[in-house]
DNA sequence: ATTATTGTTCGTATTTTTGCGAACAATTTT
DNA sequence: AAAATTGTTCGCAAAAATACGAACAATAAT
């Protein structure tokens, strides 16, 4: 181990990437996104996936704290949540504000 | 298959964020970015990561197009693409753009 | 010519991810 | 009580990701 361990930042930013490396999970975070409030109802159905797969998706959207759910038989209510979404959107702003090359082009001389 | 496949704009997201889900990469775009200009040089000594997996995980930050390398013996330049940062840059933002929930504690109701 | 430098590729092993159907749990409807 | 609805969990399989050391290639330095 040559160099220090990565920081807490970019331990936390690599997490919520890693969550959102897939098309579904894109594709679920979207659509529940633009529901003005939570969603009930049968988010496979959205999807070109089966009941399972969804199911597995959003269990991994909720371990990263990006969703949030709540059972109220028989259905499930899924929200963004809001506070661990500000948090991403702050830690990918900041990452991808962080370039100083100079030029578009700086890297083609 | 109950619902169309993916968007093109999902695909890409989705990829630039697998790119980034892995902390090292992370740490490897951050370093990269924070150069003035291109880097010649060896990358696994900034972090925490042999030589070979170092190598592997430029591989794959190339592969999804956020850096580019050119082989300038004996060593290699690194560069951000900046094209393709400002395009994940875009999407990332957009996406991030896109709640709709009204207040912070839409979903607790 | 030999050695040192720099980074990739190969071979390997382990773990994680992805995806599905089937079975299950909890509630609502009939 | 039986059937329908909704979503999770289980068991499985295939593929991809992660990481390493060793071997290799290509040039530069001695």
């Amino acid at each position: 181990m040559a160099a220090p361990k990565y920081t807490d930042k970019q331990t936390r930013i690599a997490r919520y990437a890693k969550a959102l490396g897939n098309p579904a999970r894109i594709a679920i975070m979207e659509f529940l996104a633009q529901q003005e409030t939570c969603f009930f109802g049968e988010i496979h159905e959205k999807l070109p996936i089966a009941k399972a797969t969804a199911s597995q998706h959003l269990k991994e959207l909720k371990d990263a704290g990006l969703i949030q759910g709540e059972i109220i038989p028989p259905k499930v209510k899924y929200c963004i949540n809001k506070e661990h979404w500000k948090e991403a959107k702050a830690l990918f702003g900041k990452f991808f504000g962080q370039c100083i090359c100079k030029e578009d082009n700086c890297c083609k001389e």
